[in-house]
DNA sequence: GTGAACCGGGG
DNA sequence: GTGTACGGTTCAC
């Protein structure tokens, strides 16, 4: 089955973890959810004293204490690895744990039970995974509500990843428009009066209380009827992604406010349960379980480099087309007046929705690669910055090395480090005037090379060293180690030398669709390893070190001033540099 | 210069 | 949910 998301519930004492998936390539499958109870949580510990910790973590309510040796940054050591009852026994015991005083240090003690679940079994989401017996179970026991529309599998074997094509995945967009009068929306007042729906799969429809003659639109008595049927086409399309634009702060706050308030059950889960909402910082993230749903307002803000991100300017970067638009302030009027004014209101409601299907269909794929790569789920990857992305990516990576994740920093760690910045790249002002016989240079992934060249990572750093057996920064005088090969260089390395792979193999196919797809991979690979050089720099990271961000543009600067420097003797003279790159003027 | 306040998209 | 949190710009002093 191809698996579409994760999580877990608790079924008696027990965390049982659930997979969201559907079977390859067939849209009309029915949705599964296999449940998995044999996965444990666990946390690693930095003793003082390796007997004397165990014995007293012994005496706390955990399953099991055992030592382990494992790499801290390169460097072998002993841990001590407690596994728990239950993922909520960690918040609760880690600070008794932390406050003994046989401990020096707790490890991995807040990665989220899914994700430790994902990066420890080696599975992927949005790519296929073989389920190795499974039996059928009854929902009763598994606290499944009545309206569960999957079939529910209890886990015997294993499960396992398995290579597979690029998923043919059933995606439904959505848009609502709401009667406002008195400026912005108001959930307590204002009520919904068109649901615009698309899908990948044919449907373009409009549900509204009004009535019209355009033929995608479908009357319904009143705004409850409205939000019910929308149930039943989300039920009936049964897509694996829901999209919409803002929809994550917008129409799914607002879908939820009305059908609050008109009592209308929003069972949208492929489980039957409800639309909910996750705090994510200043902003929701509305979560419909066994579906992802993508917010694409976040995902261009991430991709495009725009003043602003209205779905019109976004369309127009990406198809070169204005988009109509009927100003916010202006809908209530358009709806009222009807006629030939409400017609082009339902008309523009349409084309928003099947607008949100084309972006997604041209944006989406790219994080959907970033998501087989990176192994956490869509709807989390969707809505992760890009040094998220790569310190989830580092995560998975130190796990198959064996060695224990770096702590995130603490409050005081993070304002401190806030203080401190790398210096930037070099910056030449550019020589003010028309100048003819340009030349442009740059290097090709400038950072990511000086990483993999210089070996620059925390577990290389050295304090003291024989010229001869490391790389000296030049400016700050730093020194990483030439071998063994450092934690993150080596990443960096096997993404580029994938990366090659993937497009001599584009160069070398013949099929249009493959050739494509080989390059969204390729261009996920080159986003995530220009990205690497951010672990360092960012104060939030648990890579962070500030020597190796400020090593690395120290060497980029070096190389961009001697590459000048060079060129100046071939008679070109630099106008206009900026840190990975320079434009010459070639005079005779 | 510093820290607080504000803003994004959506209708 | 192994919760707790963005980043850039403008404003007020």
């Amino acid at each position: 089955m191809v698996l579409l998301d994760i999580d877990y519930i608790t079924r008696g004492e027990k965390a049982v973890i659930r997979l969201f998936g559907r079977e390859k390539n067939d849209a009309d499958e029915n949705s599964i959810i296999v449940l998995d109870d044999g996965f444990q949580p666990y946390i690693y510990v930095v003793p003082h004293d390796l007997e004397q910790c165990h014995e007293q973590i012994k005496e706390l309510d955990v399953l099991k204490v055992e030592r382990v040796e494992m790499k801290d940054l390169a460097r072998k050591k002993d841990f001590i690895k407690v596994t728990f009852n239950h993922p909520q026994d960690v918040p609760k015991l880690r600070d008794k744990i932390r406050d003994l005083t046989s401990v020096k240090d707790i490890r991995e003690h807040d990665i989220p039970f899914y994700r430790r679940y994902l990066i420890d079994k080696g599975l992927f989401p949005m790519a296929e995974v073989e389920v190795e017996g499974k039996t059928a179970t009854h929902q009763e026991i598994n606290e499944i509500s009545n309206d569960c529309l999957a079939n529910i599998f209890e886990l015997e074997g294993e499960i396992r990843p398995i290579s597979s094509d690029f998923p043919n995945l059933n995606v439904l967009s959505l848009d609502i428009e709401v009667y406002n009068p008195k400026g912005m929306p108001k959930s307590e007042e204002d009520p919904i009066i068109m649901i615009s729906l698309s899908s990948n799969q044919g449907l373009q429809k409009v549900l509204s209380t009004a009535e019209s003659p355009l033929d995608f639109v479908e009357t319904v008595d009143s705004e409850a009827e409205m939000l019910r049927r929308f149930v039943e086409i989300v039920q009936e399309e049964n897509p694996d992604l829901l999209i919409g634009y803002n929809s994550d702060n917008f129409d799914f706050p607002y879908i939820k406010d009305r059908a609050e308030l008109l009592n209308i059950p929003l069972n949208l889960g492929t489980d039957g349960s409800q639309l909910k909402f996750i705090k994510k910082g200043f902003a929701n993230a509305a979560l419909v379980k066994g579906r992802v749903h993508v917010d694409l307002y976040l995902i261009m803000r991430r991709y495009l480099q725009l003043d602003r991100y209205t779905l019109e300017r976004v369309y127009l970067e990406l198809f070169d087309q204005e988009k109509q638009d009927i100003p916010g302030d202006e809908i209530h009027r358009y709806w009222s007046e009807g006629g030939d004014k409400l017609e082009t209101l339902f008309k523009y409601s349409l084309d928003d929705a099947v607008t949100v299907t084309e972006i997604g269909e041209k944006m989406l794929p790219l994080t959907l690669e970033l998501t087989r790569i990176v192994g956490q789920p869509f709807f989390d990857v969707a809505r992760m910055t890009t040094g998220q992305l790569v310190e989830w990516y580092l995560i998975r990576k130190a796990y198959e090395q064996g060695e224990v994740v770096p702590n995130k920093p603490s409050a005081s760690q993070y304002s401190n480090r806030r203080g401190k910045r790398a210096a930037g790249g070099y910056v030449k002002d550019p020589v003010k005037g028309l100048h003819e016989n340009i030349v442009y240079f740059d290097f090709r992934s400038l950072y990511p090379s000086i990483i993999i060249s210089k070996n620059v990572s925390p577990d290389t750093l050295v304090a003291e060293c024989d010229e001869d057996k490391c790389h000296i920064s030049p400016e700050r005088g730093y020194m990483f180690l030439k071998e063994p090969a450092g934690f993150v260089p080596s990443i960096i390395g096997n993404i580029l030398n994938e990366r090659v792979r993937l497009k001599t193999m584009m160069k070398e196919s013949q099929d249009e669709d493959e050739k494509k797809f080989l390059n969204v991979q390729q261009e996920a690979l080159k986003r995530l390893a220009n990205s690497m050089y951010g672990v360092y720099g960012y104060s939030r990271f648990r890579w962070y070190r500030l020597e190796c961000a400020d090593a690395i543009t120290a060497w980029g600067r070096d190389y961009i001033k001697k590459t000048m420097v060079k060129a100046e003797d071939f008679g070109f003279k630099p106008v206009y540099a900026d840190t990975d790159g320079f434009y010459a003027v070639y005079q005779q």
